[in-house]
DNA sequence: TAAATACATGCAGAGAAAGATATATATAGA
DNA sequence: TCTATATATATCTTTCTCTGCATGTATTTA
């Protein structure tokens, strides 16, 4: 049974949207903050909610780099689990308001 | 976004231990509702509950037999879960409690 | 040094959904 | 009639979702 809770533990956290999105968005590159608000139309605080219940499952990791925090997903078993469920990652995406340094620099 | 709804559903259904355990009993081999009530040790109305649940979601499929109703794993993607979740599937429990033609005939 | 930016965190509150349990009834088959 | 199961209802509690807002902190820039 404490197998049971644990992996249900993981498949719900995979089981909101919004958080589905936002792994789905690190697993094709590592993202701050301001891109995941960007890509979700999320406000700032509702996004950092969500990714201190990410880093608190240990399934990103957080990295500062000068204003920004960089978030990626590290978690192996999630990322099979988003492999089977949406497939294959794809390209990053590029929000138009999305200021953030991978942004303007790819525009 | 629909696409992520759409798996966050499925996420959801397997977000439970309970539901877990019955998944994984039920890809070792087809079992009738008194047969996961013995090895969930949940009352009858709670696992039926359950198995409804199951159903709308169209991850099991049922049989009638009898007089007993037999549910069986017919998700693909579920399975596919489940392995990556849970390793490859056990053999079939057998609890004491149980009396089902599968348990009274194995013992 | 002051201001702006990016992010974290906390709190409050409303509404929705989920979990658990109990109970009662209906139905089909042996 | 007995058994296995489905279904419905009710209730209670807990958790989740979302929003809004306020504040703290570190860093960069002016």
């Amino acid at each position: 049974m404490k197998n049971y809770n644990r992996k249900a533990e993981i498949f719900q956290i995979l089981s909101h949207p919004v958080r589905l999105q936002i792994l789905d968005e690190l697993r094709k590159r590592e993202a701050c903050v301001c891109h995941l608000q960007a890509v979700t139309g999320r406000p700032q605080a509702y996004v950092s909610q969500q990714l201190q219940l990410l880093r608190a499952a240990d399934l990103v990791a957080d990295e500062k780099e000068g204003q920004n925090v960089y978030y990626c997903l590290k978690d192996e078993f999630v990322k099979v689990l988003l492999f089977e469920a949406l497939g294959p990652a794809g390209p990053p995406s590029h929000p138009p308001s999305c200021t953030c340094p991978f942004c303007s620099q790819e525009k």
